[in-house]
DNA sequence: CAGTGGTCTAGACCACTCC
DNA sequence: GAGTGGTCTAGACCACTGA
């Protein structure tokens, strides 16, 4: 289901009609099997799911203009005003952008995620980013709590990462990283020959994995020796501890972290609605 | 402009047509002078805005139904499509609720405002809610810094707030709160006979202040001798102090606070998206 | 049963972008 | 000027609620 689609294949103009751009729903407006998303629901959530789908199979460059409304309309036979509400939905979500007069684009990544950078250390920005370094990445099935909240069965098996962040020399942040194997086997490979600056992109890239909500918990919490080690810190100095669920589209569980900042270092930004 | 409409005539059924449920916006279409929202501004946004507006005005009690898409489409002379567009918009934002087979209604507040319990106390829940104390309560010029933050003139005034929470006898959380006097001279009276456990409600209920978003900033602070002695810890104990600002639905400004919780009590959640 | 919101259609006219 | 999305209309049929 999943093969990897090559998009730089024409690029920018002239596409062909290809499979590579053709509906996941077949042509009659039924649904072929393997795509089944419950027939029940509105046609306007079917042709979302299947748009969704091909964007995050990267089926249009961050560069490259989706068919106009009125295409993929025509394509879905649905009409306009239908399409124009599934893209409605979809720029909510922040996963397309659209602009009068040009088109319906795909969201960059680094703009849909505002999650890159909520935890922030002091003195640090955009411009000074805490250098990331990947200091242990095994396979194993996850700790109890862990496995709960990313809804693992008893056996299944995570990709374990540790990660720190680093700025003047300094390390202000290390963090656990638990991701469910079965959707990220290609992660592993890229990681040992790739030191990202985030990894929510690459989720996307290597993965097709493309995370849309996060729940934060933040609490203050003692260093324990391990990681007061890490940062070269006494035992229980303060610090401050993030622990991140991070959810699909689909509200399914996709990652699930804890960030540990010493306290004096810690700055954090949310906005609620 | 905002004289006090009483809602709690006829509550529940029998609508008189009478002033308190008229459009404010004028029967042909265009504006009062008064009421002038930007004319070219798309209509389904001009009606918007008015119909928010009679909703803080409480024009509709809570548990009763809005007219129905139809009758509004035709009191505001547009087309029901355009109506559900209004409609979906304050879904959106979580001012009304709607119900198929029963009708429209206004959200509660309650319910409204995930903001109410994001700053938590350790042992503390929603059943077990700290006990909130009001222990200033002056009207003054605010530091520069808050000012700024609330988009004051020089001079303008401030209503400020120091307030309290305390859990089995314990003060847990110690907050200032400035908010923009103009808007907020009713709330002072209500306070000096009231002590509400959240101040949201009130500045709608009293002041017709709807808050719609919160920026929080959050860092961690050794408290400074005055913040220490409202918990009676020793200065420097580490706290951890969250700055919100809070904006009404226009992007207004309307309250800034920060928030000091002792690091072993502190506990915060987020939604990020 | 009448009334509500939820979905969907098939048009229209406009503002804007790019060629 | 051709093509795009933004707004708006005027219907249709459906699912669900409450009397």
């Amino acid at each position: 289901m999943l093969n990897q689609v090559n998009s730089k294949i024409n690029p920018k103009k002239n596409l062909q009609k290809d499979e590579k751009n053709a509906s996941l729903l077949q042509k009659n407006g039924s649904l072929s099997p393997e795509n089944a998303s419950d027939p029940r629901l509105p046609r306007y959530l079917q042709v979302r799911d299947d748009l969704l789908k091909r964007i995050v199979l990267r089926s249009w460059a961050a560069d490259e203009a989706l068919p106009s409304e009125e295409k993929l309309a025509a394509e879905y036979e649905i009409a306009v005003g239908t399409m124009r509400k599934v893209l409605d939905t979809l720029v909510n979500d922040g996963i397309v952008d659209r602009v009068r007069g040009r088109g319906t684009f795909v969201a960059r990544a680094a703009e849909r995620s505002s999650m890159l950078h909520f935890i922030r250390a002091k003195g640090t920005s955009r411009d000074a980013l805490p250098v990331a370094e990947i200091r242990a990445m095994t396979t194993a099935i996850p700790p109890a709590a862990v496995a709960e909240k990313l809804k693992l069965k008893p056996r299944d098996k995570t990709l374990y990462l540790h990660r720190t962040r680093s700025f003047n020399d300094e390390i202000v942040l290390s963090e656990h990283i638990w991701l469910p194997l079965a959707r990220f086997r290609k992660l592993q490979k890229y990681l040992k020959s790739n030191s990202p600056p985030f990894l929510y992109p690459i989720y996307e890239s290597e993965c097709d994995v493309l995370v849309s909500r996060a729940i934060d918990d933040l609490t203050a919490k003692p260093l324990n020796r391990a990681n007061a080690a890490v940062f070269k810190l006494k035992t229980k100095t303060m610090a401050i501890c993030v622990e991140r669920l991070m959810l699909d589209h689909a509200g399914e569980p996709v990652e699930w972290r804890s960030s540990f900042v010493p306290a004096e270092r810690f700055q954090y930004s949310a906005e609620v609605r």
